[in-house]
DNA sequence: TATGAATGAGAGTTCATTCAT
DNA sequence: CATGAATGAACTCTCATTCAT
């Protein structure tokens, strides 16, 4: 829906053919393999091509041009992870300091698994930080929290709960994107830090 | 000193004479300035050299690489933060509670006038990592912060000792990036929040 | 016909069919927009069919190559044009000074219509100069002025004549191209003041 | 002295040294060459660099894009011819329609020099129509003829003259085109021809 | 030692043409 | 016959690095 808006960074054609999808979908495995095996700086498109097994023309045919794809694969990203993360929180069968526990569980787990391609995504970021996909998922992510942090300050005044949802949000990002970057084992630990200290300060904010 | 070990991206020489010295500050001021107003796309070695009033063959006779570049800027960067930190958080004549607070704020508005180069330097970073002066810095964080933790947590385990100064010094160390990405005037309200976060986690680790 | 002689620029089948024949219409029609409206670097095989609403590979089923089609467009464009000077220069019941001036009008102004695309057309022309169709067209727009100064300089020799005759095609058809890239408000005056110049010459040959 | 206003198409920086001016010189007489030996679809800037016996790298040192590289040519061009016309016109040992005779048969014996890479050099004349160099080297040659006729057309209104000079200069410059690119053998008929017919036409003016 | 001209591999992107469906 | 996805050679331009002067 977003291609004639933005048609520098969309795909130029909807793969709706077999066929395309499995092009499509080639490139993206290959993409990712790339920013995981070789870095980002080996992230060209005579690479992505090579590895996907498709001819550079054909990769130009469904990505505009390279910020598309690493768009594309952040996009995927975002729907998984902003899925992801709603769920967790909207589980009204269990207390919000353990949602927020699950899903800080969750989150840091996530992130580890994308954390090599995490630069290579950074960097492009600023790019399509302004479209209409990433404003999307920017309200959407903004709305979860904020319904969530609804239900564990029911208490607070709005300006309370706006900037709770904020530096909840912030501090749990920020951490993520860390946590990702250094050994599996600690992950686990991590979390169940992050969610405790982040509980012990929601609960006084309430 | 280190030149043995990483050839690759120490300096090429100790500038020990007067001229020198000023050509490396000329370039690393340069370098900083172009990172700031123009973007990293934009700090190449040709610019670097120009904006720094010098050839590029000198520019190489001091810096082996480009890559060089960015690690000194790294590496000053570091030690201007590490000596802030260190300065806030051993201050005795204050609660610990009181020197973390003091500190994240510092730190948070270091951080704030560094984002613009930033990113340049986080793509290098993986460069240098494991160099003497990465590992150096590194190590003089780590014992500062845990010398900070046990003041903080002084009937504290070793070993939950050892975790909270990691995480601790992790979680200021992501919001602090996060932080300078934001609008200026969040700092301070984001610095407050983080240090009563973390002081209400020690308090229950203590 | 001229298939044998120079089957990489005509036509690559005789469309007698209807259908045929509508396609290869429809993707004249859709060369000249393109060329009118988007400019010459536009004018790619792929925009054509699209534009022309047919699939690329149709496109190459009656046109052997790029070339082909410039070249299409070239003659239609050659027979247009030489009707009109034919019309003209042989129009006995006006005096011969009173046609050319009659004909240089209609000419100028056909050319001005064709501006546009004359440029695209020209880069292909070297391509087709020496094709048959191209000889052909120069037979008879050499026959027609030819016969046209035969009537104006009825005394003058064979050789005076054949000279005129070269010359005058030339000025007009330089001046035509010349007069198509000016504002259109010039032309009807170059094109009298063209006139009036021929005639004055032609006058002092017979 | 366009450096600045124009920066897209002039010299990237001025060759003051001989290696520099031999280096421009070399791409200069490669590019004349390739267009004159090999066409325009084979100007390059890889061929050009290659046949200049430099790098491409060294030919971005100095063009900063390949339109560049043409519009030096050209402007090279502009520059002889117009002081080929100049002297021409302006020796007032002879009668003015002597003068125009003679500059004539030199104006197109040059063109005939220039023919082969006139073509590439049109297709690139759009970028620099408007640039301060083609403007001049516009005005310059308005200039020059405007005074021509001035000695041409002693009594002719101010709007004669002007329309005189803008037609002459134009059957001129389109004849020259012209005759180039025709056999070597016709060009001094032609400029006979055509300087006959200016005279003629301009004596009916006065 | 200082200079900056020269290098050239390599990047992103386009488009005429083919051919499996 | 029609289709349009696939191809890949070719193009313009950049920039880290070297080396003759």
């Amino acid at each position: 829906m977003a291609s004639r808006e933005n048609p520098a960074i969309s795909l130029r054609k909807e793969p709706q053919q077999t066929r395309s999808r499995h092009l499509v979908d080639a490139v993206l495995e290959a993409a990712v393999r790339i920013l995981n095996d070789e870095g980002s700086h080996a992230f060209t498109m005579a690479r992505v091509a090579e590895k996907a097994g498709v001819s550079v023309g054909s990769l130009y045919q469904y990505f505009p041009n390279k910020q598309a794809v690493l768009f594309r694969l952040q996009t995927e990203e975002w729907q998984q992870t902003g899925t992801l993360i709603e769920t967790a929180l909207s589980d009204r069968s269990k207390r919000p300091d353990e949602r927020l526990r699950v899903m800080i569980r969750l989150f840091f787990r996530s992130e580890c698994e994308e954390a090599p391609f995490r630069r290579a995504l950074d960097e492009a970021l600023p790019l399509y930080r302004h479209t209409p996909e990433g404003e999307a998922q920017h309200r959407r992510s903004k709305k979860i929290m904020t319904d969530f942090i609804a239900e564990a300050l029911p208490h607070a005044s709005p300006v309370t709960r706006a900037f709770a949802a904020d530096f909840v949000k912030t501090t749990i990002t920020a951490l993520g994107v860390r946590v990702s970057e250094r050994p599996r084992k600690d992950i686990d630990a991590f979390a169940a830090a992050t969610a405790e200290m982040l509980n012990g300060w929601l609960k006084r904010q309430g």
